[in-house]
DNA sequence: TACGGGATCCACT
DNA sequence: GTGGATCCCGTAT
């Protein structure tokens, strides 16, 4: 069952525990792809130094986080990677979720195509761990980049679906990769499933 | 397993 | 002109 809008317009730390287990789908032409949610960052727009949209800035790049809960924020980072986000809150309340870690469940062979150009059995093990264990893996590995920015994830192209329901413990830390970030480079929050593979860094 | 540097380019200043 | 919500590979341990 797909997630509906009242999901996403909630807490942006809510949101970013919540999203843990529910399974993220993406269509194709046909080809379907799915997989797990493992690992989120929440980013709390103006008062979060480390957030895009810190202080309220609102450039072209950012407009995405100002709009609709359940919005995707795609955004171009390091000169050859996409990172996916999910907006949360209200309209005009620019905070989101980004994706760090999926386990991959549904189009393997797909997803190692678009990754190492090879079918997922001729994968080394180290290629099968790195498959969506990162933020702009997973972009690549689900074909996610800057033509998604403001998609509304309630459609039928990329959307989220409710997991399986298994019981799983959640891990509560600092984000990664945000040093510049001043005060906010400690704030805890990033959440994960403690144990899972594909989370990116432990 | 851990660390260091290079790749690569758009959006922002 | 600058630098980043990253990744990969080489080298060392």
């Amino acid at each position: 069952m797909k997630l509906d809008r009242e999901f996403y317009s909630r807490d942006t730390l809510t949101v970013a525990r919540e999203l843990l287990g529910k399974v993220l789908v993406h269509n194709i032409n046909g080809q379907k792809l799915r997989g797990i949610i493992v690992e989120t960052e929440a980013y709390l727009g103006l008062r979060d130094k480390a957030a895009h949209s810190y202080g309220g800035r609102k450039t072209k790049r950012v407009e995405s986080m100002y709009d609709l809960p359940g919005t995707a924020y795609v955004f171009f980072i390091y000169g050859m990677y996409y990172c996916f986000n999910i907006v949360t809150e209200r309209i005009g309340v620019p905070e989101a979720v980004l994706i760090r870690g999926i386990e991959p469940i549904e189009g393997l062979d797909f997803m190692a195509r678009n990754r190492f150009g090879v079918d997922y059995d001729n994968l080394t093990k180290r290629q099968k761990r790195n498959l969506t264990n990162g933020p702009g893996k997973l972009s690549i590995a689900f074909n996610i980049d800057k033509s998604l920015d403001g998609v509304d994830l309630c459609g039928d192209s990329l959307y989220l679906e409710h997991g399986d329901g298994k019981k799983f413990n959640i891990v509560q830390t600092k984000r990664i990769g945000i040093d510049y970030a001043e005060e906010a480079r400690d704030f805890p929050y990033r959440f994960y499933i403690q144990g899972n593979p594909y989370v990116s860094k432990l």
